[in-house]
DNA sequence: CTGCTTATGTGCGGTAACGTACATAAGTAA
DNA sequence: TTACTTATGTACGTTACCGCACATAAGCAG
């Protein structure tokens, strides 16, 4: 069986202009990631990279009792592993494969030489980061203020900008560790999402079927994180790319009504 | 009036290599830090990054019903104004001056400047930002998992680490907003810690009787945050620096009890 | 002193999520 | 079919925190 893929359908990947694709393309490697998929363990050092194209990843710490918290998630716009460039190596997390896809890996080592050229790769991989911070600290911020019903579609429109349909093969006990909270909770809020019209459930397949629904029962953390990587990372449309890599572009730069250069006239 | 000031006293400053202080130091500025003062509001580019050297700085997000929670800290092992050297130039939240004290300044393309140089300046810069990302990663755990009383003391102490006496200047309503919860849930955690000895509280003045005592009622939170910065910014014992310098060394790696060579006091 | 503001303490009903236990249903293998 | 596992639904007492309303106390200005 053959699958289409394409280093393009990573936004990171698709950014780089010719002159980086040239040396980096040659050294990446296409690897599956199936569901559960540990890529790092809190405090162990990677040998690779991950940039996905079509998996989720979810970076979450993991108690000393055992219980865990998402505290961000991975998918076609960006890329596992930022302590390697960064400095650390290491980050007390674990990233783990919440959907099942791919993903193109690159060897420690060529990363860090391709970032320490401090050329266009380290603009967008650090771009990338200060996006990922935001997203960390929005985290933070929806723990603290909102409902789980509100974390919930949060949660699930998120997920959704990262994946090519508008189906999501996760059940509700995987999704209740993902957000830190009780099976039950995660059934309840999907209960109630589904009575209004917004998703249907069954077994661990969610389909979508009202999204400005879902953006409306969400709250505002959603739309902070989305325009903050809209902001950092236009993707390209760039017209030599595959038609493959120009549809999951409309998927996450056009998903709200116009996505405008967001500047801010006031506060002096 | 004359205060002893140095820009060693923060700890990237003083990490920094000879040659990049000679080009850095003369465009610092020695600048007071009210309690309250807003350094950059959510959105709007900032002209200066700020070294705090005595000055708490806080980084919270303010949601569009006016609550806020913190999602960072910043004190002398930091520096305010990652968003610069990243490429976002701006960010989503707010930092407020928490605890008055003092800061060094640097004109934004300063920075900018020696960060694309690549040298040891981005190296530092880069492995703070990752010890940033890690407490904002913890703050979404901490926020998810732990209970108010836990959470006051962990701030407690990420605020002692910050300044070098064991009082904090710090009114209840203040915690309050900075923690994302109600006032009077304050009123309650600081009670509690009170009863059990760890600390006397009046009228907005916390003095820490028991350091150990608070780390023990703390949640794990605190100890994975401040483990991860003494991993990244292992604050250098250069024996070529200044006295200053290593006695600084001191607050940062054995906090506990460490007397600084000058008292806060009064800063009217 | 009085009067005022600010900071802290307290009480109480409401609620979102928890822990636990169990029930049902859908898929899977024999 | 039956037996079994997995996924989801439901119920109920408990808890931590919220929102609100006040009470007290400490500092300050006159």
């Amino acid at each position: 069986m053959l699958i289409a893929h394409d280093p393009s359908q990573n936004h990171l990947l698709a950014a780089l202009p010719a002159a980086v694709t040239a040396h980096i393309f040659p050294h990446l490697e296409w690897v599956p990631m199936p569901l559960g998929h540990v890529l790092y363990e809190s405090g162990v050092q990677m040998r690779h990279v991950y940039f996905p194209t079509t998996a989720i990843v979810s970076l979450l710490y993991v108690m000393e009792d055992g219980a865990s918290a998402e505290i961000a998630i991975v998918g076609n716009e960006g890329i596992v592993g930022v302590s390697l460039f960064m400095g650390g190596e290491t980050t007390p997390s674990r990233a783990v494969v919440q959907s099942a896809g791919y993903a193109y890996r690159l060897p420690r080592q060529w990363l860090k030489d391709e970032f320490s050229l401090a050329g266009e790769m380290q603009v967008l991989l650090l771009r990338y980061t200060q996006a990922l911070l935001t997203q960390m600290a929005q985290t933070a911020v929806c723990n603290r203020h909102h409902t789980l019903d509100q974390q919930f579609c949060r949660w699930l429109l998120m997920s959704l900008d990262r994946l090519p349909g508008n189906e999501l093969v996760m059940t509700q006990e995987l999704i209740a560790n993902m957000l830190g909270v009780r099976r039950e909770g995660v059934t309840e809020a999907a209960g109630n999402v589904q009575k209004a019209g917004l998703i249907t459930y069954h077994r661990g397949h969610i389909a979508v079927l009202d999204r400005a629904g879902l953006e409306a029962r969400a709250c505002e953390c959603y739309t902070v994180v989305k325009k903050e990587f809209d902001r950092l990372l236009p993707y390209p449309v760039v017209p030599g790319k595959t038609s493959d890599a120009s549809r999951a572009s409309a998927s996450l730069s056009a998903v709200h009504s116009a996505s405008l250069p967001f500047r801010k006239g006031k506060t002096a």
